[in-house]
DNA sequence: TTATATAATTAGACAAGACTAATTTTATAA
DNA sequence: TTATAAAATTAGTCTTGTCTAATTATATAA
């Protein structure tokens, strides 16, 4: 078993490996974590030498495939806790993502799969993210973003990218959850601004990053 | 709020204060823990800085209202956990105290109300020890032992004392749970060895120290 | 009461995981 | 191509919580 602190890196190398094209650069983990990029090198080092990643100065950091094994797994009772708090605690969305960062490194080996049984094998978790399987296969993501549409399409929202309290706190306002449907109306060229028609509400405006990290199910 | 370790011996000072009369030393807390007395030495003084426990030499070692506020709410939150994984999860009976005891140091205010509730305020753990309320009560704890018992007298068993695994696979074996009914049938004198019957089974010895480990509720 | 065993304490070390400050590499822009 | 900025790395430090070994205090038994 792996220390807190291990587990956490390689949740964040997991995280940023899931964002294609990009090097995972000790820079860019610093970034994800909060901390210094001094200690992800200290890190790095050790997790290479359990042979969790490689490291190449010019290919950047890379999950082995004992490594990305074990980060699925921490991401796989992440997800499965947050439905736990939501649906059975009664936790508000953006309540539960701070909680399940404690709860998914609780180790035991048959937790993850009774929980999954217990909560009758969601596949995706309050967020929309998919929950990996007890076998590392992972449900389908989504990954067209409400920015991305053509104007006046209609959307469900299927997933968000961020969750940041503000955030979620700010959708909580608008009245957006997974599955409420949204048009989009027009885009702002200036600053990338949307129009968007909320359910069967009134015209809103909303900003680009806004737009980006809400991710979409849409027919056509 | 606390660190891990500081937690545990918070917990360890509150069992060894439940057992009346006895001094709370150094020795005593790290056999408790399972580490050297030197730690001990050292967290102790750590303790006291912080207010949580009053050490004196000659009485030992004290918790203070806040560190058995604090003590009281690890303890809840260890039972409560118990109560979820046996319950809801399907684990046996010996397998839950080791997943509850890392369970009980997840930090959130609401935590273990929702839990509680969710539960169906349980008011004793699946080992039969007593589930502090959220108001820091604690319900009545049994005391008398199988052991402590007059030949002949019969009894429910009502809590265990020990949460090691040998000991309770033994009582899976033996057939005994929280409500068994057994009767003392005799004591022997030479190593107080116990015959008793479980349930309506055939007479079974067992050692004093097994019956020292059962607690016991009976009418007369 | 004195010898001996046990417990408590102190001093010093260590591992993990973080930090700061300084230095070296690499990338970017003039 | 060279100057400059950004990133990576190294060296050294700090904190937490542990340890061992040595010392001091206390309790127990002869």
């Amino acid at each position: 078993m792996y220390t807190l602190s291990e587990e956490n890196y390689l949740k964040a190398i997991y995280r940023l490996s899931q964002e294609k094209g990009q090097k995972i650069t000790p820079k860019a983990i610093s970034d994800v974590l909060g901390n210094n990029p001094a200690s992800v090198v200290d890190m790095i080092r050790k997790l290479v030498e359990k042979e969790l990643i490689d490291y190449d100065k010019k290919k950047g950091v890379h999950l082995t495939t004992q490594g990305q094994k074990n980060a699925v797994l921490i991401v796989r009772r992440h997800r499965l806790w947050e439905v736990f708090l939501l649906e059975k605690l009664g936790y508000q969305w953006d309540e539960i993502h701070a909680i399940a960062e404690e709860l998914e490194h609780i180790k035991d080996d048959t937790l993850a799969d009774r929980l999954d049984k217990f909560l009758e094998f969601p596949e995706y978790d309050p967020h929309g993210d998919p929950i990996p399987k007890a076998n590392g296969k992972v449900p389908k993501s989504y990954s067209v973003t409400l920015a991305n549409l053509k104007e006046g399409t209609i959307c469900r929202v299927a997933a968000v990218r961020d969750t940041s309290s503000t955030f979620l706190q700010y959708l909580l306002k608008l009245d957006i959850g997974i599955g409420t449907t949204i048009q989009l109306i027009e885009k702002i060229p200036f600053d990338g601004s949307l129009v968007i028609s909320i359910g069967s509400n009134d015209k809103t405006t909303v900003s680009q990053k806004f737009g980006e990290s809400i991710l979409v199910d849409h027919s056509n």
